[in-house]
DNA sequence: CTGTTAGCGCGTTCAC
DNA sequence: GTGAACGCGCTAACAG
C-alpha cells in the first residue's frame, strides 16, 4: 500500500506539498500539482484514514446502538428507516456509522463507553430513551457530543428530536369522533416508557375537546407485543360491551386488538374501528388494512444524524429540541358509526 | 484526555512499563505494575484505538454496506436478523462494525473503495451477490478480505455463505405433494438474481422424483414485490384453471398471489395451496398464516462475521463455502387437495 | 510556492 | 524488569 512518501518520491517533491495538493490547504504550481496528481493515480495511493485522524482527533465517524435486534422485531422497518435516514445524512456530510447491537441496558452502555472513550467515534446518537436515562447521564458527565430519539427527564438539557405523540393520538381520536364514534377505548404502553403519557394525553385531550367525559373503564394497558394488544382488547371488551372504536397506542398491539374483535365474532371496520401508531410495514398489508399514525422515521434519521454532526463540528444548533408530527394514514380499519351498530352493539351484551 | 505518557509520568515508569502491562506484553514485577494500574483508574486512563490501529495496522473494524434501504422494506426483518448476527459475532471478537446505506450499486463499490482503500476497516461482508458482480471482481483484485452472501460466477473462488435455495423449495414442493396436490405452479424471481435458479430447480427436482412431468404453463416469473407476486399469480390462474397449489420464490410475492386467489374467489388454503419462500415477519401474522422456507437468517450473519474475522486474522477457513439448509415451516395455507377441490377446480373452468 | 520537521498516541525493538 | 528511541502515515507550522 503506497503511502504519502512514495508519492512524494515519485513526484520529486516533499509530504508537505503532496498533502497540500491533496487537502487545498496552499496553492501549488499547477506543475508541480499536476505531477503529484498523476504520481497519486500511478501508485494508486489513498490517504490512510487512521492516520489522519490520529492528527486531527477526529474520526469522522459516529455511534448508534441499536437495541437488542433480534427481540424488537415487533418494529424491524421502524429501525430500519431510522438507520437509513442516519445513514444518509452522514454521507453527505462524509461520516461513517459505527453499529452495535446490546442486548441489555448495562450493554450499551458499556458499549458506549469502549468506542467514545476509545475515540471510535466523535459522537452518538441514542434511541428509547427513558426517563432517567444511565447513557443521558453518562454521555452529560463526560461531555461528549450526543442527539438522543426520545425526550427524558426535564431535569437534563440536552438535544434531542422525537415525535409528538400526544397530537399524533389526537388525531387519530378526532379521526374517530368524527366517524361518528362516541364510546372510544384506549390501549396505551407500559407507563415507564417514555412516550405512554405523550399518547395518553393526546386521546385525553381529543375527547376533551369534545366535552366527553373519561372513563377509566375505556382505558387499559397491555405490553408492546401483538399479545399485548389482544389481551388488552379483550379486557376492553369485557369492560364495555358497547364500545365502537379503539384508539392503540402501537400497530403492533393493534394487530392483537384486531385479532381479539375477531374472535368476538366482530368485524374490525364495521363493528370495532381501530386506529394504531406506528405505520409498521404490515399496517399496510393486513386484512383490513391499519388506519395509523406515521412517524416520520426517517427524517427522524436525518435530523439526528444532521444535530449530531453539527454539534461534532462545534457548530450551534439551530434546534436543540425537534419535535416532529406524525401524520394521520387512513385505511380500512374504521368506519363510520352507524345507528345499526349501535344497535348491533346493543345485541351483544346478551 | 489522559494518554499513556500521563500514566507513564503518574506512575514514575517509562511509556514502555505502561504499554507492557497494557497488553501483557512483557513480564513486570508486581509492584510497579500496581502502580502503573493505579494510575490508569485515577486518571481514567484508555488506550486511543486510532493511535492503536495506525501502530498495528488494523483496524478491528469491519465493513457491510446495506442495499437500499428504504427501498427494500419488503424484507425488513431479514435484514435486521442477519445485521444481529454480524453485530454479535463481531462483538465476540471484538471487532466494530461500519454499516453503510448504498442505493445504487455504483454507490455500493465507490463505499467499499473509500472504506478499504482509506484503511477504514480490515475487510468487508457484501450481501445480495449477482452473477457477475463487480464488487466481487474488486475486491479480488484488490486483494481485498471479504465474505460473500450468496454465490456468484463460478469462475471466481471466494468465501461465501449462502442457503440451499433449491433443497428450501423442493421440501416446499415435496409438501404439496404429499399433501395430494398435482397441479403446483411456480412462481419464481427475476432471473438475473442469483438464487432463482436455484430454487426453480429445486421445483423441477421434487416433481421429477416423483415422476411429474414439467409444464412451462405452471412455471412463471415477477417482479419481487407483493404487485409482482399479484400479477404472476392471475397469469398462473389464468393459464391453469385446474391448479390446485403454488410455489412462490418469496414471501413478499406470496402476499401478493394470495391476494390474487383471494380475489378470483376462491379460498387460500383451501382451493389454493400456498408455500412461500423467506418466513418474513409478516408470514406468521398473515390471514391465513402462511406455510413458507424459513431462512437461518441470524446464523448467516455470525457466519459471514465469523469467517470475515478468521480470514482477516490471517487464520485458515473450516469451510470456504458454507452451504445453509433452510426449514419449511408449516402455517395454515396449505390444505390437502381432496376430491371435492379437484371437482371444485373443474368447476371454476367455467 | 516548496521543503523540513515536530508531533498526534501508541507499540516495539534493543539496549541496559 | 525497565527505559530510550524510533516509526506507523499524516498534518501543520515554520523556514526558506
Amino acid at each position: 500500500m503506497a503511502t504519502i512518501k512514495d508519492v512524494a518520491r515519485r513526484a520529486g517533491v516533499s509530504v508537505g506539498t503532496v498533502s497540500h495538493v491533496i487537502n487545498n490547504t496552499a496553492s501549488v504550481r499547477e506543475e508541480t500539482k499536476d505531477r503529484v496528481l498523476s504520481a497519486i493515480k500511478e501508485l494508486n495511493y489513498h490517504p490512510n484514514s487512521v492516520a489522519r485522524s490520529l492528527q486531527s482527533r477526529r474520526t469522522n465517524t459516529i455511534s448508534l446502538v441499536l437495541p437488542a435486534i433480534e427481540h424488537s422485531l415487533g418494529e424491524p422497518s421502524y429501525l430500519l428507516q431510522l438507520l437509513a435516514g442516519i445513514s444518509d445524512e452522514c454521507k453527505r456530510h462524509g461520516f461513517d456509522l459505527l453499529v452495535s447491537a446490546a442486548s441489555s441496558d448495562e450493554e450499551r452502555l458499556t458499549i458506549y463507553q469502549r468506542i467514545v472513550r476509545g475515540k471510535r467515534a466523535d459522537g452518538c446518537i441514542i434511541t428509547s430513551t427513558k426517563k432517567d436515562d444511565e447513557r443521558i447521564a453518562y454521555l452529560i458527565k463526560e461531555d461528549i457530543p450526543f442527539v438522543a430519539f426520545g425526550r427524558a427527564n426535564d431535569e437534563w438539557d440536552f438535544p434531542y428530536v422525537d415525535v409528538d405523540g400526544e397530537a399524533g393520538v389526537r388525531q387519530g381520536v378526532r379521526y374517530l369522533l368524527d366517524l361518528g364514534h362516541r364510546r372510544i377505548g384506549f390501549i396505551g404502553l407500559p407507563s415507564e416508557l417514555m412516550c405512554s403519557q405523550h399518547r395518553l394525553a393526546g386521546y385525553r385531550s381529543a375527547l376533551e375537546e369534545q366535552g366527553i367525559e373519561l372513563e377509566p373503564n375505556l382505558i387499559v394497558e397491555g405490553k408492546t407485543t401483538k399479545e399485548g394488544g389482544y389481551y388488552a382488547m379483550k379486557r376492553l371488551l369485557k369492560l364495555n360491551p358497547d364500545l365502537t372504536a379503539v384508539m392503540v397506542s402501537s400497530d403492533l398491539m393493534a394487530l392483537g386488538a384486531m385479532e381479539a374483535v375477531r374472535e368476538a365474532g366482530l368485524s374490525v371496520g364495521k363493528d370495532i374501528s381501530v386506529v394504531g401508531f406506528d405505520d409498521i410495514q404490515m399496517a399496510a398489508s393486513y386484512q383490513p388494512p391499519l388506519t395509523t399514525i406515521r412517524q416520520p422515521t426517517y427524517r427522524i434519521g436525518v435530523m439526528l444524524s444532521r444535530m449530531l454532526i453539527q454539534l461534532i463540528n462545534g457548530e450551534e444548533l439551530d434546534e436543540r429540541r425537534v419535535i416532529l408530527q406524525p401524520e394521520l394514514i387512513v385505511r380500512e380499519s374504521c368506519g363510520r358509526r352507524e345507528e345499526t351498530t349501535l344497535s348491533q352493539g346493543k345485541a351483544r351484551e346478551r
